[in-house]
DNA sequence: GAAAATTTGTCCGTATGTATG
DNA sequence: ACATACATACGGACAAATTTT
């Protein structure tokens, strides 16, 4: 049952330091005892050394932290909730659980809209459309990094608005967009590239969300295309379809 | 730039696959041939062989095929889009993108409510649940894997009407619920546990969505809360907000 | 306080897997 | 197919820090 895989391109340490994140830390309290070396090594069928691997892995994430002759134990981390429903803003969404929130752009570029991207947005083939990427941050810590797309023509100046107020909300209400809601969102989930473990500050082979997204302004029309990442460690997306308004049943 | 990164635990010829996988084959049509072994060398900055044990690896999985004296070629394999919304239903989801669906029941076993399962399911701290573990699959090929936990004392014969339908929405019909709706769906990624490897056939350090949810019925009492493991590579999830557009009737 | 037990940290050597040319 | 260098995994022995007896 839990032969660990040898021969598959992933170094044992690395699958134990998953199955650590996973299983064992799964029910823990912060700042508990973890199970000793010698007795992790024995679960998982592997050597001391490898359960020392996996966890200097997870040391260097923050995760845990050991110390010589007392033992290893959970360091206190929470994942943020992302809301995503109708009206999804990155703003709004985190306000609660973050002290401070930034988004910062990274740079933008005018360019023909890609196939995929003019067909979310509605444009036709070889419209111009403003890309722009962004990095957002919670209380300093890089959580999401995306890619956005805008028709030319409607928001000529979408990337120095943003620019100015870090969030796209508000720049959308200075371009004459007072309301949008979110119509589609796809999801995905994949190893971030090495462009992504920049933005994000990660570590090689962590886990990325990808959303795909298209906005809609109050007369159903396209105004925001987009494609974010969050860091799968720090987030989870929250789909709530609870008519707003009604006393929640339980929690 | 596109460095790739050594030491990781991660092999460069599986780094290398999972970069071919997501952008070289991103905009590929089927069928389509690869730039040659020796030029996807030269653009990720490894040796020929990483490269040709890279393309082996997704051979492997199905997604390649090389063939001796004319080059590699995309195998036609696209991704599944599991929609989640209001009305989220297995069959009824997919039932256009795949010819043949089945759930199977692996296991069933009732047990006092763990804490977060008693609060899902507005449940007192030690009533008893039926825990029943599920594999769902698309043509012949494991989607997902899924652990539900539903009220004892309302459900008794849940997993024997499961075990019979492979169907959750078929039982709970069978057993007096008319209808019910996706309250809240909570969406995070890992890595796959080696359980899940082993359910869904995948290969270590593969992706998983996790999607954790609560089902209520019309009178919003909840009668089933779902933890799901997803395939990353073969299936997105699909968050669809438009009021209009989607049927309201399921058969 | 001293001794024993426990736990993490370091060093040795050896075999196999990975990456290059 | 060959040769070379580095990373990974194992096994054992022992040191260092801490807690328990």
């Amino acid at each position: 049952m839990k032969t660990l895989q040898r021969r598959t391109g992933i170094a044992l340490w690395r699958q134990v330091a998953d199955e650590i994140r996973q299983s064992v830390l799964a029910g823990m309290a912060a700042n508990a005892q973890l199970p000793a070396e010698a007795e992790l090594a024995a679960r998982f069928g592997v050597n001391r050394h490898t359960v020392r691997a996996a966890i200097a892995a997870l040391e260097k994430e923050g995760i845990l932290r050991a110390e010589q002759g007392r033992g290893t134990f959970l360091n206190d981390r929470k994942r943020l909730s992302y809301p995503i429903g109708r009206r999804t803003r990155f703003s709004a969404g985190l306000e609660n659980q973050a002290q401070t929130l930034s988004g910062k752009l990274l740079s933008s570029r005018t360019v023909p809209a890609p196939p995929h991207v003019a067909q979310a947005l509605s444009l036709p083939a070889n419209a111009l459309v403003i890309e722009i990427t962004t990095v957002s941050t919670a209380d300093g810590l890089p959580v999401s990094a995306a890619t956005s797309w805008f028709d030319a023509g409607r928001f000529p100046a979408i990337a120095e608005t943003y620019a100015a107020t870090g969030s796209i909300t508000a720049s959308l209400m200075r371009l004459g967009v007072d309301d949008y809601t979110r119509q589609t969102t796809a999801v995905e989930a994949r190893h971030a590239s090495t462009e992504d473990l920049d933005l994000l500050g990660l570590s090689p082979g962590a886990i990325v969300l990808l959303t795909r997204s298209v906005d809609i302004d109050a007369q159903a029309r396209p105004v925001q295309y987009g494609e974010s990442r969050f860091a799968a460690d720090r987030i989870e997306l929250l789909i709530d379809n609870r008519p707003s308004g009604v006393p929640e049943a339980a929690s």
